[in-house]
DNA sequence: TATTGTTATACTCTATAACTATA
DNA sequence: TATAGTTATAGAGTATAACAATA
């Protein structure tokens, strides 16, 4: 059975036998794997007003627990990005009314981003169809499967973050 | 051993008990190791010059073997985007001399996009390089692994293509 | 001096729409 | 009418740099 990738597979050993192109294959997979998912992800959210960045930002508020309330740091950190990227998509929920930014009584340079009764109520609204969607694209899969592919992914991910600390 | 996705999974269950988070855990991770990935490929394109979509024309047409010649519409249809983005990728390549425009005899309408030898030696300069990056990182996983793997995500890319498809 | 956070700015990539030309 | 391809344009998202304020 051939699909997409294993046929450019077939391409480059014709072409270029020297070298040896499965490397591509899982990686390749990845991408497009990683990149239709993100696609179903954002019908998803859109279907709530949101998109992955927002969603993103209304998840990291809700689920550190009451009173809801994170800096743009974390928020950097988790979301690793910068700062600057952190502000200008608080700037849009703010807008919207979902957070909203208070200042820390304890360090004047810090801020405090809390998430409104609105917003609480929109990620608690897409929250369960965002999972269901999450649910059905891993549908096919066992449990045995979901459990192993998932380890599989956390080796690529810290394989790859060391290779990217590993260059000075 | 916890993992930064297994504490944002711990962290819904506290807050949110009566929705099951595991599918996060595969979907998160699988974001994460795509986009670690994308960094690190894209740190070897930029050593010869090039990022992913230039690349993957280049490639596209490198592999398709002599006389390395594919049309826009093959090449859109290839990387999934659009003809219009096509053609914005094929200006940039143009004006640095590594591809060329001609006229398809047979079909006005239609354009051949070819390899100049600048851009086929270009690419296959660039290959080695970003096989062993993709290597790299892959090298914690056993061939048996990678096999496994490159199913698992198969089936969800299928899947994803699957849904949205599903929906007039 | 270092950290927190913001704005201004520029960049990259994409899709949509409008258009030309040919089949 | 449908297809191939292009440009113009706008939108989304990011990072860098510069800055203000505080630690």
């Amino acid at each position: 059975m051939q699909d997409p990738v294993d046929r450019i597979l077939d391409q480059w050993r014709t072409e270029m036998p020297g070298i040896d192109p499965t490397p591509m294959g899982i990686i390749g997979r990845l991408s497009r794997a990683a990149s239709a998912v993100e696609s179903r992800l954002a019908e998803t959210f859109k279907r709530h007003g949101l998109d992955a960045s927002s969603f993103d930002v209304l998840a990291t508020l809700r689920r550190s627990g009451s009173p809801f309330r994170v800096t743009p740091v974390a928020l950097a950190r988790d979301a690793m990005i910068s700062t600057a990227a952190v502000a200008q998509r608080l700037n849009k929920l703010e807008k919207r009314g979902l957070i909203l930014r208070d200042e820390n009584p304890d360090d004047g340079r810090s801020t405090f981003v809390t998430l409104t009764p609105a917003g609480k109520a929109l990620v608690e609204q897409a929250l369960p169809d965002h999972l269901a969607t999450e649910r059905a694209l891993l549908g096919n899969l066992s449990t045995e499967d979901q459990t192993l592919l998932a380890h599989l992914l956390g080796n690529i991910f810290t394989t790859a973050s060391e290779l990217s600390s590993a260059r000075p």
